[in-house]
DNA sequence: ATCTTGACTTGCC
DNA sequence: CGGCAAGCCAAGA
């Protein structure tokens, strides 16, 4: 029996990304409250619901997916559609794309303290 | 049932 | 710096 639970959280979390904004793998996955489970988010995102956003979901470098319908291409296609600009290598620019949720939304999600911790130590640095 | 593979990330050697 | 295993979850062989 797959695990119906970690499917629907990180599809609630995906559905959450606002257009024309992106998060990575691992980040959802430090969302849903396993921040190690980044490569099963990459699972969830090939197998999973098409009508969910997964374009909006990168990897740590901002690069995209070789796996998406298309490739990489197709990928870009999907992210350019909303008005991201994409980089000759496939990349789109983190800091200025990245999605963080705001601390109510964070609050119900009821993370642990590791999870809490993972995101704290990504989090952009604001002056 | 076991082994490999993958839209991943991190830490250790 | 580079390779490598571990931690995730499940499909395909």
């Amino acid at each position: 029996m797959p695990d119906q639970a970690f499917q629907a959280k990180v599809t609630e979390i995906v559905r959450l990304i606002p257009r024309g904004r992106v998060v990575t793998y691992g980040q959802v996955a430090a969302l849903v409250g396993l921040p190690r489970a980044a490569r099963a988010v990459g699972w969830t995102a090939r197998w999973g619901d098409l009508k969910v956003p997964w374009q909006r979901v990168v990897n740590r470098f901002g690069r995209l997916a070789a796996g998406y319908p298309g490739g990489r291409a197709g990928h870009a296609a999907a992210l350019q559609e909303e008005g991201i600009e994409i980089t000759g290598d496939w990349t789109v620019d983190l800091d200025r794309y990245q999605w963080f949720p705001d601390d109510k939304t964070l609050q119900k999600l009821q993370l642990d303290p590791e999870a809490l911790e993972w995101l704290g130590r990504r989090l952009p640095y604001r002056p």
